[in-house]
DNA sequence: GTATCATTCAAGCGATCTATTGAATATAAG
DNA sequence: CTTATATTCAATAGATCGCTTGAATGATAC
């Protein structure tokens, strides 16, 4: 491996790290492997990939030492090694949303309400949930919410925010969120809740971001000191 | 390009940073154009490369946006893009060194002394610097130095520093730094000095690290806003 | 204009990466 | 012990990457 001089070994490290980041899909799977842990099997239907290929996938990420495993059973369980992984992958879409003219495009063409949508950063949403002057919705499919959700959240799934809209409050405010800044649920929630005339905004993270930062998390087993 | 769904779309666009972080090389590169604006052949030369694959190396890194270019003259300059490239490597490489054995091993057989080195934190020594109780050493080549410096820092280059022994103080306290967290200079300016008896530590971070957290400079260009 | 220097482009070959397929392994259930 | 299920391994073909070589471009100097 090291034949090289320890400063090339240490780049070529570094290295490795990156090259698994270097897949769409793989940062898909860290998005969804970010909610929680799951099986090879989940992961795949989440991505739309094939199970061989999900797994392959999630190899390299291993490799790579961004995600770690344990068995349960007939499954193997994924999940993030480590919060600084979360910070790794900020960074990452800081630098393509600030300087790369593809990413930029499509965050304008498809997330274009994105200012619109009027964002509700971290600390805000602390204190806003301190004082109990917002509703917080969760629009992940029921099975992520049960790995864990903000403190007090009430979790409608997308699919099925048109038919349980009676469950929202309408003259409080509501902020949603969902698996991360680039999560297209709640975008499209808020989009149709603010078309049903609901007072809602967006919450500029999602439930892996909050989760890393230390902040309580509701539902999620506990976090087992690994073996 | 982005026949895939918008989600796609994003997550290939960031993929492709990603890719330009995956190669040693390029990593190599990216420290070498932290330190300063420079031309093609003076990275070549620094990171022991062909100028043709250099410049190979510096159109993927500008294409990923992580460098930008200007023509001066007959050269091209590179330099960083953007202070979000110096969070994203310190990222990339807190991941490798928590996570990744490989690095771990690296980090402890060559760099062994890190920790003895008694590493002064960026905020130890803004408050040190501001009491004026320590010297700072830099012991990056004299080019480089030019290029932009920690301030009131008087320059040694490593090779040099044997032979110009007597231009550091003997009594106060000496902190050493480089070019990054993992550029060995400092490391073995360190080591050599303790050896002479010097009192000396080591600087955890680099030139561009300090620079892209906003503290101040000495004899740098500055900073022309863009056309 | 011609010569020179720095950088980039274009083509090519070997090496690496990706997705698929079918077989192998590990655990659980009957 | 047999069967079923979840995951991984092994082999493969096609695509992409990395480095070298030699030619092309851009800018300066004469």
């Amino acid at each position: 491996m090291s034949t090289r001089s320890p400063k090339r070994a240490l780049y070529e490290s570094f290295a490795l790290v990156a090259k698994a980041l270097a897949h769409g899909h793989r940062l898909e799977l860290l998005e969804h492997v970010g909610q929680g842990e799951r099986p090879v099997e989940a992961l795949a239907a989440v991505a739309g990939l094939s199970v061989a290929n999900t797994s392959q996938h999630l190899l390299q990420l291993r490799r790579a030492g961004l995600v770690a495993s344990r068995r349960d059973g007939k499954n193997v369980l994924y999940r993030l090694t480590d919060k600084s992984v979360i910070d790794l992958l900020a960074s990452l879409r800081r630098v393509a949303e600030t300087n790369v003219a593809e990413a930029q495009q499509v965050i304008a063409q498809y997330f274009h309400a994105r200012d619109a949508l009027d964002p509700v950063s971290r600390t805000e949403l602390v204190k806003r949930l301190r004082e109990k002057s917002v509703t917080l919705l969760d629009v992940r499919p029921e099975d992520e919410f049960a790995l864990g959700h903000l403190p007090g959240a009430i979790n409608i799934p997308l699919k099925a925010l048109e038919r349980r809209l009676a469950q929202l409050p309408r003259g409080r405010e509501i902020v949603s969120y969902c698996r991360g800044p680039y999560c297209v649920l709640s975008f499209e929630a808020v989009a149709l809740l603010r078309k049903r005339g609901f007072k809602i905004r967006r919450f500029e993270d999602g439930f892996p971001e909050w989760a890393a930062h230390g902040l309580p998390v509701e539902g999620a087993p506990v976090d087992r000191a690994d073996g």
